[in-house]
DNA sequence: CGCCTCCATAACCATTTCGTTCTGAAACCA
DNA sequence: TGGTTTCAGAACGAAATGGTTATGGAGGCG
């Protein structure tokens, strides 16, 4: 993986790795607790979280035997950036079946 | 691959396949238009259109021999819309060293 | 010290991904 | 009809991905 933003899409891919993320949300976490809701092994997980670490989409600490996880959102903001340069593909009239909606909708409101 | 967003992520991690969608902005273009730009075969671009098509973020056309691209920016909304519930994890305080630098430009502004 | 807990790494396997070359189908053109 | 252009698919190979089990190291605890 060369580029940055490859690296982050590729991170995002995968659902498991996703929702680690999302539990990232609530603080920080040792790596049982992220494997805990998955049906898989310890070593499956730390496999994530090294993809997720490379991504820099998270940061790691120890706090005596245990490796905490902390997520890192920043690179998000590269990734969101660049999706917003089709935000008009997606607002703007591109899509006749968009189109129709959003004014069927927008006679609704 | 079993939902949406992880296809799109998936198709999003590859820098060709980006370029190509970019390409797709300045309107419809063939196989072999799209593949100009790269120092790759003809079969290797269809795949990455196949990969996109699947992702559901291009149509395809015929028009005689040609087959014509299209984007379908769409489901590039329900991404940016994921990686919108993180929005708070890089503008607030959750990273110290954004913090910090954040704090020293705001010190310079 | 010796054990236990937490986790990373190694080794392995199956599948997917990303590229190649070769081939042939579909649609137009003379 | 026969040739040409445009592209997709098959077949192949190398490397990456996502999982497994087995092992062992680092750091607290009795």
């Amino acid at each position: 993986m060369v580029d940055q933003l490859s690296a982050v899409f590729a991170a995002l891919a995968d659902p498991t790795r996703r929702a680690i993320l999302a539990r990232l949300r609530d603080g920080e976490a040792t790596v049982a607790e992220l494997a805990e809701p998955f049906a898989m092994s310890q070593p499956a997980v730390s496999k994530h979280l090294k993809v997720l670490e490379q991504a820099g989409l998270i940061t790691r600490t120890r706090r005596a035997t245990a490796r905490l996880s902390h997520l890192r959102a920043e690179p998000l903001r590269a990734a969101r950036d660049w999706l917003g340069d089709y935000r008009a593909y997606w607002r703007e009239s591109h899509d006749r079946l968009d189109d129709l909606l959003t004014e069927l909708q927008e006679k609704d409101t």
